[in-house]
DNA sequence: AGCACGCCGACT
DNA sequence: GTCGGCGTGCTC
């Protein structure tokens, strides 16, 4: 590892907020790059982190630092070259960039200690004492004495676990038996690892490439259907590089709704592993930080934000379902963890690997470019058949409450038979799109290639573009066949449990959403009631599309991929693409299942695609249409978000950002402002400009200059505004 | 981002 | 006469 130098003198450091420039400090004794310093900032005390040995700048006197905090860096340059890296490619402050990335424990200055703990060791017995314990009839006792090690310790929760009693242990303590010792916590060891499965050819392949490219940067993009074995791929490529004395990151979208994956990984690895996510309290996750930090854990299992932690001799980074959208930040710096993975493998020089069952359209042209390296798992390694997958055309069906007679008949057959039917709603983030029910023609703006949406009004319904903000009124009637049965895609299912109630008055109907789960314990008991089949029908969202297993589902019906295939976002049709392979892999892991998709679109090319030719032919087809039409991956999409509390200010600052946008960048192309999709919310007014590049370096360099000048205009009092870089939506 | 400084309306 | 509204500008 390379040693960073300790010196004193002039010091840029990080420091929280909102501040373009760096500051610097003087330090009158000598300090490390990427330790903590008490800095004061105005009169506030602040914790920063010492980014870089420098010159002061030209008129300005420094302070002195306050105190300095870490003996040895707390960052290391890895960490701190990522962070920098970020901090440029999403426009965002590298001080609060930095200093965020900490434990909040670690950012508000506390010492970078592991917490101490008591534990508990049998005290040294003579032959004679011990064998007195042995013969008398405190055989609880006893059993807790030669429990206890003699070196190191338990803690008392450990010996909870292993059944004795704390009364035991206070009464052993009385009699002198055992005694405490404070040491600090230690990462938890896996001793005796439980043997993998054998690997398909598939997978040994996979992983003999992964271990071919150690210590070289590769990208490799797992792609796996479900079922198809990708964990044993990573569990086999990280234990190589255990054996090579290099540690793993795993990345994860959400850890609370894969407790399998955690429990797998635990299990198997021989070494000692961390998690890092935002369910651990203060203590444990400074704790578990520290472990990363200092080595201790050579795994380290985490979501999004475990990407900017420094781990010592990193061998491979691992990104579970790099696909999910969790990945995403979408507050603050709104980096996309699994593109930083990729960035810190790249200045690491080492593989990492993004596995998926559905690789998302930009990482599948990646492949294409022949950027990342596939790695295909096709067969299910348990056997199983791959479900069937259909469309039921809407057009002209009699609906109830969007439920064809097609789907209603499939679920009575199917839950009549004993199998579980799981109906989704496509609803998240989807606004709602005007469509003929009779012809499938829908609302499209007159002045852009994009569809309008819906917006419920008082007295008139009004279609809005969000691309140029044209608006009209709704029309009546079809603008292709004339018919007034109008439709609107992305609402109206807000019914559907009531209506399936009273359709299956006898079948147990269980709904899992955001709105009646709220926490992670409901869903998890929801969930648990689901895989045990104690529900005939699954009403859900985005949630039940995620890992789990339920073993008597059979039945898969999307309610209303419309909303995908209408909707005015790009990234929609893909995200229906995802979801309905996602879905289907839910479906019949033990008896064959069935995907049934209502549209009133069968002929859209993405859904007709994916039904025919699989799921990357249809994501190819639509990384043409994106091509010709310049939208990413092929261009790059800046969108900056502006509010304000009165609709006049938030418009002329997002106007004034346009014009800087315009004058930093002769080549880019400016589009707004534009009322955000909801012009008003929580009592302020959304604007939104959007900016789109060739390259990215241009895009770099226009958002360079145009943050701080935007900073410091006139018009930015009392404006809230944010660069999202690679928007996941245009809204 | 905070936070102080500063200059105009309704209260003891 | 002051208390406090938030507009403006600075923080190494």
């Amino acid at each position: 590892m390379k040693i960073t130098p300790s010196d004193s003198g002039p010091i840029a450091v990080a420091v929280p907020g909102k501040f373009h420039l760096k500051l610097h400090y003087n330090s009158p004794d000598a300090v490390h790059v990427g330790a903590r310093v008490k800095v004061t900032l105005g009169n506030k005390p602040l914790t920063g982190v010492v980014l870089e040995h420098s010159a002061a700048p030209n008129n300005v006197k420094l302070k002195n630092i306050v105190e300095v905090l870490d003996e040895k860096p707390l960052l290391d340059q890895a960490s701190l070259s990522l962070l920098n890296w970020a901090a440029n490619y999403y426009a965002h402050p590298v001080g609060d960039c930095v200093c965020s990335s900490l434990p909040t424990l670690l950012s508000n200055g506390e010492p970078a200690e592991l917490t101490v703990t008591e534990l508990y060791q049998q005290t040294k017995l003579d032959a004679d004492s011990l064998n007195k314990l042995e013969q008398s009839r405190a055989k609880q006792q006893t059993a807790l004495y030669k429990a206890l090690p003699r070196e190191g310790g338990l803690s008392k929760a450990q010996i909870k676990e292993r059944g004795h009693k704390t009364t035991t242990l206070k009464t052993l303590l009385e009699k002198g038996l055992a005694q405490v010792v404070e040491e600090q916590i230690q990462c938890p060891q896996n001793t005796k690892p439980s043997a993998g499965p054998a690997l398909t050819d598939e997978q040994a392949e996979a992983v003999s490439q992964i271990n071919e490219a150690t210590g070289q940067h590769q990208c490799f993009v797992l792609e796996g259907v479900t079922g198809s074995g990708k964990t044993e791929v990573y569990l086999q490529a990280a234990a190589h590089c255990l054996a090579q004395e290099k540690s793993v990151l795993i990345l994860v979208p959400e850890i609370g709704l894969t407790p399998q994956f955690l429990n797998r990984v635990q299990q198997r690895l021989p070494a000692a592993i961390t998690v890092l996510h935002s369910g651990l309290n203060a203590k444990d996750r400074k704790d578990n930080w520290l472990f990363a930090q200092s080595g201790q854990a050579k795994v380290i299992i985490g979501t999004r934000s475990a990407i900017f932690t420094p781990i010592p001799n990193l061998g491979l980074i691992v990104v579970d379902e790099e696909h999910d959208t969790a990945f995403k930040q979408q507050d603050q710096m709104r980096y996309h963890a699994r593109d930083l993975a990729v960035v810190r493998a790249h200045q690491a020089q080492i593989p990492v690997v993004l596995g998926s069952a559905t690789p998302a359209s930009e990482t599948l042209a990646n492949i294409q470019r022949g950027q990342y390296k596939r790695l295909q798992l096709t067969q299910r390694a348990t056997g199983q058949r791959v479900p069937s997958i259909a469309a039921i055309d809407l057009r002209s069906q009699t609906l109830k409450d969007y439920l064809s007679q097609t789907l209603i008949n499939k679920i009575k057959q199917h839950t009549d038979a004993g199998n579980q039917a799981l109906l989704f709603l496509n609803r998240r983030g989807v606004a709602p799109v005007l469509l003929c029910h009779e012809c499938g023609w829908s609302a499209d703006c007159h002045s852009c290639d994009s569809r309008m949406t819906l917006h419920r009004g008082q007295y008139r319904d009004m279609l809005r573009c969000h691309h140029c903000d044209a608006s009209r009124k709704a029309p009546q009637q079809c603008g292709s066949c004339g018919s007034s049965n109008l439709l609107s895609a992305g609402a109206g299912t807000a019914g559907l449990e009531e209506t399936l109630t009273q359709l299956f008055p006898d079948k147990t109907i269980l709904r899992v959403d955001r709105d009646n789960t709220r926490t992670a314990s409901a869903l998890h008991s929801a969930l648990d009631k689901a895989a045990k089949g104690k529900a005939d029908i699954l009403v859900g969202t985005q949630m039940l599309a995620k890992g789990h297993h339920f073993p008597k589902l059979t039945l898969v019906g999307i309610v209303d991929a419309d909303a995908g295939l209408y909707s005015s976002d790009y990234r929609a049709a893909e995200r229906l693409a995802q979801q309905v392979v996602q879905v289907a892999g839910r479906a019949g892991r033990e008896a064959p299942g069935e995907v049934l998709i209502q549209t009133h679109m069968p002929e859209h090319p993405v859904l007709e695609t994916l039904l025919k030719s699989g799921y990357d032919k249809a994501i190819s087809a639509l990384l043409e249409e994106r091509q010709a039409a310049m939208m990413p991956p092929y261009s790059h999409m800046a969108l900056i978000r502006v509010s304000h509390t009165r609709a006049d200010r938030a418009e002329a600052f997002a106007r004034a950002v346009g014009h800087f946008a315009g004058q930093f960048s002769q080549q880019a192309n400016i589009m707004g402002p534009i009322t955000a999709p909801m012009p008003k919310k929580a009592n302020r007014w959304h604007f939104q400009v959007l900016i789109q590049t060739q390259t990215r370096s241009e895009r770099s360099q226009l958002l360079a200059q145009l943050v701080p000048a935007a900073d410091q205009h006139k018009l930015a009092s009392g404006v809230r505004w944010s660069v999202d870089v690679d928007p996941l939506d245009l809204f």
